[in-house]
DNA sequence: CTTTTGACAGCGT
DNA sequence: CACGCTGCCAAAA
């Protein structure tokens, strides 16, 4: 086909999806993480777009900048950190610790959201954190 | 146009 | 460390 077999633009809440996938197994995110890395939105814009994130996407990876979950998530996604071996202090998970530091290799691939999002790449702003 | 609503963040108490 | 309050920001009512 002519077209792009990925769209060349997405709306924000499908790079909050796309990104979600990317994060790997014993990682997190934070919602506000989330909105940064894609270089726009806002902390609720990226829970807003988790609220309707289609089936398969890890959700239970991006929580909020404290370390905990909204409740009604809470007991699914505490299943899911002590599959991955997610350590918890208390309640809550160890952003300092768990945080996801992408490798150059994923940086290009979230760099590529940026770009589909009408962003500059990190390299353009950098802002990395 | 104004108000309400969220899978939120940061700061003070 | 737990709560409560204020600030945010776009979408829906």
């Amino acid at each position: 086909m002519t077209q792009a077999p990925r769209r060349t633009s997405l709306t924000f809440p499908e790079a909050v999806h796309e990104l979600a996938q990317l994060i790997p197994a014993g990682a997190v995110l934070s919602y506000g993480d989330v909105a940064e890395l894609l270089g726009s939105g806002s902390a609720r814009q990226s829970g807003k777009a988790m609220g309707a994130a289609p089936d398969g996407t890890p959700w239970w990876r991006i929580l909020r900048a404290d370390g905990t979950i909204t409740e009604a998530l809470a007991t699914q996604a505490n299943l899911h950190w002590e599959a991955e071996g997610l350590s918890k202090s208390g309640r809550r998970i160890s952003m300092n610790d768990k945080r996801w530091n992408p490798t150059p290799a994923q940086w290009e691939l979230i760099d590529g959201l940026r770009v589909a999002l009408g962003n500059p790449k990190m390299s353009e702003v950098d802002d990395q954190l």
